[in-house]
RNA sequence: GGAGAGGUGACAGAGCGGCCGAAUGUGGCGGUCUCGAAAACCGUUGGGCGCGCAAGCGUCCCGUGGGUUCAAAUCCCACCCUCUCCGCCA
C-alpha cells in the first residue's frame, strides 16, 4: 500500500511510477477527491465532537449539582444527530479510500529497468554451463515416469490435473532438497527456521498483497476465512502484523518450508506436462524484515543466498533483473534466478527475490522503533524462494540424466539420500 | 461439538453510564543519593488521524464490528480469540 499523504503531496511521481508499471492511473484523481472530502468532513465532525465533549461534561456537572440541563440536552440531541450523519459519510468515504489504496500497486525502484513486457527483463549474470548430451535427453516427466519415481496419471485419478505423486527415490529426493536448503540457510546464511501454518486468513492475504485483487489465484476453504497459502511468504511475513519491533530485533531473517497451493487460474494450456506448473508444490522461502536504509543491500544478499543453492547443486542458471512492467503488484525491485531446463531449451524461473520496501509493511502494519521515544516507522520486507523444490527436482532430473535413463544425485544431496549416488529403476 | 470463564496500556491488574486514555504495581527512561552499584525517593513513560512552519490544539482508540444514549471501557447485538471441564481425535 502506498502512503496516502505521499500520494497527496507527489501525485505526479506516483503517476509516473505507475505508468512505468504499465498501470493506467486514472483513478488517482478520484482518490484525491475522496481524500479531500474525507479531510473536510473530519474537520467539521471533529469540531462538533469537541463541542459535544465540552457540553457533555457541562451536563454532567449540572446533574451532579442537581440543576436543570434540559436545554443543553435538547441542543446536544441536534449536534449528536449531525455527528452521526457525518460519521456515516466519513465511514463510507474511508472505506472507499481504503478499497482503492489496497488496489494500487507498489511503485518501481529507480534502479529497475524500464520495460513494457517480460521481454525487457535484463540478464545480469550467468553461472554454469548448459549440459551437452551425446544422446537424446528426455524431459523430466518422461524420465520420472520411466524410473517410476513420479506418477502423474494416478494423481489425476486421485485428485486431478496438475498434481503428481512422488515415489521411492523421487519422494526421497524431494525431502532431501527441502532439508538441504533449510540446513544451508539456517547453518550458513543466518536464517531462523519457521514452520508456518499452511492456511492463512483474509487479513494476512491482504497484508502481503494477494488480496483484494488476486483472490482467484488462491484456493479458499468453503465457508471459512481460510486460504491455502500460495507461498510461505504469507504466513511468515504476517508473523509480525500489527506489531512494533525494537531495533534489537532487526534485521530478522526467516526461512520457512511450506507446501504452496495455487489455482493457476488463467494458465490453462500452459506447461500442462510435468512438474513445472502445478496446483501444489513445495518451497523453501526466505523472508526478511529490515531497516529501510539497508533493504537494497539485503536484496543483493538474499538473491545470493538463493543462488548459492543452485551453485551447490551444480545447476546452471542465470539471474534476470526484472523490468518495471514485469515487477508484479507488490515489488519495487526484483531478481529472478532461473535454472537451465533442457526440455524447455531455456532458463525457467526457480526463484524470485523481491524488495517490497514498505509496501507490505504498511498493509500489514509492521513497524519498528529506532530509539525509545521516537515515532514508529515501517520496516522493509523482502522475500525470495530458496528455492522452489519441485522445479529444482525437475531441473536435477533433466540436467543430470544419464544415457541409461538414470539420474546422478548431486553430491551435496547424497548425505540426505543415505549415500545414494544415482537414481536407477527400482529405487 | 457441549458446558462455563474471560479478553483493558510493554507486562500484571482495578475500573458505580458522566470527574477514565484510563487507578495501582512491575518493567523502561531521566534524576536525587553513592567512590560506584543496589535500595530508597522524585519525575517520566501508548498508538492512529486531522489542523499547524513549529510549539501545540482537536479527535478517535479499553478483542473486532454495529447499536442504545446528550454522554459508553462500563448497557445491547453479532463475530473473533484465549482459558477450564466434558466429548471426539492425528
Amino acid at each position: 500500500m502506498l502512503d496516502l499523504r505521499m500520494i497527496r503531496q507527489n501525485p505526479e511521481t506516483v503517476r509516473e511510477g505507475l505508468a512505468k508499471k504499465g498501470e493506467d492511473a486514472g483513478y488517482l484523481d478520484e482518490l484525491l477527491t475522496l481524500d479531500e472530502r474525507r479531510r473536510s468532513i473530519l474537520t467539521d465532525v471533529e469540531k462538533l465532537k469537541a463541542t459535544r465533549n465540552q457540553v457533555s461534561s457541562e451536563i454532567a456537572r449540572l446533574k451532579r449539582e442537581k440543576q436543570d440541563a434540559q436545554s443543553l440536552l435538547k441542543e446536544m440531541g441536534v449536534v449528536s444527530r449531525q455527528i452521526k450523519d457525518f460519521d456515516e459519510e466519513l465511514r463510507t468515504v474511508e472505506r472507499e479510500i481504503q478499497d482503492q489504496l489496497l488496489r494500487i500497486p507498489n511503485l518501481p525502484h529507480e534502479s529497475a529497468p524500464v520495460g513494457t513486457s517480460e521481454d525487457d527483463n535484463v540478464e545480469i549474470r550467468r553461472w554454469g554451463e548448459a549440459p551437452k548430451f551425446d544422446f537424446e535427453p528426455l524431459p523430466h516427466w518422461e524420465l520420472g515416469v520411466n524410473l517410476d519415481i513420479v506418477d502423474f496419471e494416478r494423481a489425476g485419478k486421485v485428485t486431478g490435473s496438475r498434481f503428481y505423486f512422488l515415489k521411492g527415490a523421487g519422494a526421497r529426493l524431494e525431502r532431501a532438497l527441502i532439508n538441504f536448503m533449510l540446513d544451508l540457510h539456517t547453518g550458513e546464511h543466518g536464517y531462523r527456521e519457521i514452520f508456518p501454518p499452511f492456511m492463512a486468513n483474509q487479513a494476512s492475504a491482504t497484508g502481503t498483497g494477494q488480496l483484494p485483487k488476486f483472490g482467484e489465484d488462491m484456493f479458499k476453504l468453503e465457508g471459512l476465512d481460510y486460504y491455502l497459502v500460495p507461498t510461505a511468504e504469507v504466513p511468515v511475513t504476517n508473523l509480525y502484523r500489527d506489531e512494533i519491533l525494537g531495533m534489537e530485533d532487526l534485521p530478522i531473517y526467516h526461512v520457512a518450508y511450506s507446501a504452496c497451493f495455487r489455482s493457476e487460474a488463467g494458465s490453462a494450456g500452459r506447461d500442462t506436462r510435468g512438474m513445472v506448473r502445478v496446483h501444489q508444490f513445495n518451497k523453501v522461502e526466505l523472508v526478511k524484515f529490515v531497516l529501510p536504509e539497508t533493504s537494497y543491500d539485503e536484496l543483493e544478499k538474499l538473491t545470493n543466498n538463493a543462488e548459492t543453492v543452485l551453485q551447490k547443486l551444480g545447476l546452471p542458471y542465470r539471474v534476470s533483473e526484472i523490468c518495471t512492467a514485469d515487477l508484479g503488484f507488490t515489488a519495487a525491485k526484483k531478481y529472478d534466478p532461473e535454472v537451465w531446463m533442457p526440455s524447455y531449451g531455456r532458463y525457467v524461473e526457480i526463484s524470485s527475490c523481491s524488495n517490497f520496501e514498505d509496501f507490505q509493511a504498511r498493509r500489514a502494519n509492521i513497524r519498528f522503533r529506532r530509539d525509545k521515544g521516537s515515532k514508529p516507522e515501517f520496516v522493509h520486507t523482502l522475500n525470495g524462494s530458496g528455492l522452489a523444490i519441485g522445479r529444482t527436482l525437475a531441473a536435477i532430473m533433466e540436467n543430470f540424466q544419464q544415457e541409461d535413463g538414470s539420474i546422478l544425485v548431486p553430491e551435496v544431496l547424497r548425505p540426505y539420500m543415505g549415500g545414494v549416488e544415482r537414481v536407477t529403476p527400482g529405487l
